[in-house]
DNA sequence: CAGCTTTTTGCAGTTGATGAATTTTTGCGT
DNA sequence: ACGCAAAAATTCATCAACTGCAAAAAGCTG
């Protein structure tokens, strides 16, 4: 399943001197076979060690008891060096991403597309939100398990959300030019963070079968339902 | 308006040695006046003092600019001390108050009331979580003003929501088991959350005059209207 | 290979946070 | 008032997250 360290999980923590070089030029040439230098090549290549290590680790001692000491000497580099790729232990541990909107999606929702209806609309800017490259997903599915053990973490979303929030308003208020609505920005972003966090829980609760994005209509759906209910009686 | 240190707000940082016990003597005396034994009223009192300095100090310097140990001097205490009141640093500047739901608010929801329909109780359900004593109306401001700021603090927002999570969660359950719904518990905490959210900006943006609670009813009527446009169309 | 840029690394230092032992403060019975 | 026991504050030691800086190593280019 994993491209990376598919298994020697503990080892000895004596013998970890070539090991990385190993993995790296594994990850290196596997990950991306021809693509740019070398030196990007090893970067990407760096940060997915930093991320399985941190991942591994965690997922067998617990968050505090990991270091980045031992993160990074798992990972094969210097302390320092973690802090050049990440900035926070919890960030690597959650293999922080930077999920961006892709410029037609944008385009789309700013124009009132593509139903005209919001929270339709909305529904679809999360959907490619949700639909990140398919190597990825091996990476949210164990930060998903992580967060269930370490609730400090949950602050993922929040993080992301506060990141992209301004882009989001920006792209609410250009949207409104076109296709005016009365909602205000900060419920409209809440309900964005709704959609995403519910997804991503139906998608645990699914086993994480198939793509988080398929359990966006039923969050679409018990939010119409949970409305309607107080609408109709 | 704010019980503690009405004014004098930077004065030199050199002779703060004895104004501490002044403050907190006022504090103690005004703050809770006949209740319990002067322990108790000291334990409030420098609690106040506390997330006094702490917000004053970061309202002033930023938050990374200021060290508990600042606060802690400022307060009059000795920076260990500092962690027997607060888990983080973070924590105090937020005045983070254990806001926990009134027995009798916790009943009716658990019963299927106040009005039988799901999205209005959980608005009185918020409501009672928004609605603190006065005195704390300023500092939740204030901490309002300071995560606008500092958008780490958000995070902190979350935390909470984690912490009660839980007790959330069992209210829901407790609630199905006399008035069934479909809603999954991991949408309705959101839905909260985003109530929550959306009525403290709403309140903030309306100069925090009245009551937070009170901006509820406008967030729930836009999320209805949001829910409208898509199902009507 | 030589020169240039990018990245890693070691190191020192600041700060947040915790545990243990010690001293101070408080409440209370006499 | 006095002294004692509990509670709380303080001191001290320690750990780990993180940052800035300068030197060294590694990739890149001609």
């Amino acid at each position: 399943m994993a491209p990376t360290t598919p298994s020697r999980a503990q080892a000895a923590p004596a013998d970890a001197e070539q090991r990385p070089d190993l993995r790296e030029l594994a990850a290196a040439l596997e990950g991306t076979p021809v693509e740019q230098g070398l030196r990007e090549r090893k970067k990407r290549a760096r940060r997915a060690a930093l991320i399985d290590a941190a991942q591994l680790l965690v997922a067998e001692h617990g968050l505090d008891a990991v270091t980045v000491e031992m993160i990074s000497a798992e990972a094969g580099v210097s302390a320092r060096t973690f802090f050049n790729y990440f900035e926070s232990k919890d960030d690597a541990v959650l293999g922080a991403e930077d999920t961006s909107l892709s410029e037609d999606v944008v385009r789309t929702f700013v124009e009132g597309g593509p139903t005209g209806r919001l929270l339709s609309d909305l529904q679809a800017l999360v959907a490619s939100l949700l639909t990140p490259h398919a190597e990825a997903h091996d990476r949210v599915r164990r930060a998903m398990d992580l967060m269930q053990q370490e609730p400090r973490l949950l602050q993922r979303h929040v993080i992301w959300m506060d990141r992209h929030k301004s882009r989001l308003v920006e792209l609410f208020e250009a949207r409104r030019a076109t296709t005016p609505f009365s909602t205000d920005n900060e419920l409209l972003t809440m309900l964005v963070l709704l959609l995403i966090r519910t997804a991503l829980v139906a998608w645990e609760h699914a086993g994480y079968a198939g793509n988080p994005a398929d359990h966006l209509p039923s969050a679409v759906a018990q939010l119409i339902d949970v409305v309607a209910l107080d609408v109709d009686a």
